[in-house]
DNA sequence: TAGATTGTTAATCGATTAACAATC
DNA sequence: TAGATTGTTAATCGATTAACAATC
């Protein structure tokens, strides 16, 4: 199975498989099934087992399932967590430097390699070994590091104009953290990521 | 139309109109129509017409659209943003810190009353007027509040036992930000904010 | 009027779920 | 062996897209 035909929903999931798979890993446990996957995450057994085909290179035993040390390999391999992404990071409020801060991100093949922002009270200062750049400094920085993702932390207002200079300077991923639709060109990959429509979803359901 | 019958989807898109709307209404414009915001968010035209008359009250016009300003208040009521619900928040580490210090929740209907902690060194400091309080009073100030909302911002080890310790605190939605599934009866609503999926998400695309 | 937009009904598409034979 | 689990094929479900008559 190539990873070509992942559906984004499977890919949402495929994280959430992990950490449960190193979490019974920690506990002991060396082997594991689909139809125990399903109990324990609340999903269906037929798109479990689905979903562990797609990421699995061999594979499973009928009545004993999988190697969780295997399973969780080739769950690393499919994510690429292997494989380290470097980022630059615009806007270094607090979820900007919240994000800055995260240690985790190495475990997810991410790396932030510059932060930037215009306020001069923030432009020097440290956030995880990393020293806040002034945003002019942007495009020389980009030269060197080539990062191909973007991080944008800034306001609804900022983010357009900071969209485009990073697809400028070369980045072709967005990962997009402020509440506007951005508009950059076909080949650039935009990831919207809105706490309002999450939480739109929870007021939803809270209300019936 | 009544919003029973929002799909998950649907409700994801919702705040990208609202944001888009607000937009255009500060830049003068009156009327707006399907093709137009399909155009603009890069959606399908169809999608954008069922869309608004989800949450439209009263028809749009043929060839003129609908009101900015009668759509916009249409939306909140929809999203039900004039309606403040309570949340308490339980975690203030950088993320949670960022989320605590966020001033535009109540754009979205959404109060936070209470934050917790139990890192002495956090404990009695102050983020955006609420003071960081010790882990032990969550459920005497819960018992005041009966906050509908817990958001879980510790880490995945302490999450299970925050995530109890909040339903039996009388709390009905738990906004997770920790990478766990959460184990929780069946009439709570767990919304699992989850940036590993999003970044893989990113990730896989960027690689093809 | 002509034509853009509306709302709605039908067709398509894709993901989830169910069913089942094969396996250890 | 019996039975749980596997992978796979078929059925179902729901959302998106296309088509079209009605409207101003």
């Amino acid at each position: 199975m190539s990873k070509e035909n992942a559906s984004k929903n499977q890919l949402l999931r495929m994280p959430t498989y992990l950490y449960h798979l190193k979490m019974l890993k920690e506990s002991g446990v060396e082997y594991v099934t689909a139809p125990k996957l399903a109990r324990e995450l609340d999903l269906n057994v037929e798109l479990v087992k689905k979903d562990l085909a797609l990421v699995s290179l061999d594979q499973g035993k009928p009545r004993v399932g999988r190697s969780i040390d295997v399973l969780i390999t080739d769950m690393i391999a499919f994510l690429e967590y292997d494989q380290i992404t470097e980022a630059v990071l615009i806007g270094c409020g607090s979820l900007g430097s919240a994000l800055a801060d995260y240690q985790g991100w190495s475990n997810f093949g991410l790396k932030i390699v510059a932060i930037f922002d215009n306020d001069m009270k923030l432009i020097g200062t440290k956030i995880n070994n990393l020293t806040v750049l002034p945003l002019e400094r942007l495009e020389e920085i980009q030269a060197i590091y080539h990062a191909p993702i973007g991080i944008i932390t800034v306001s609804k207002q900022a983010a357009q104009i900071i969209a485009e200079r990073l697809v400028k300077a070369g980045c072709r991923a967005l990962w997009n953290f402020a509440p506007v639709h951005l508009r950059v060109p076909k080949r650039i990959i935009v990831q919207d990521e809105s706490m309002a429509s999450s939480l739109a979803i929870l007021n939803h359901r809270l209300r019936q």
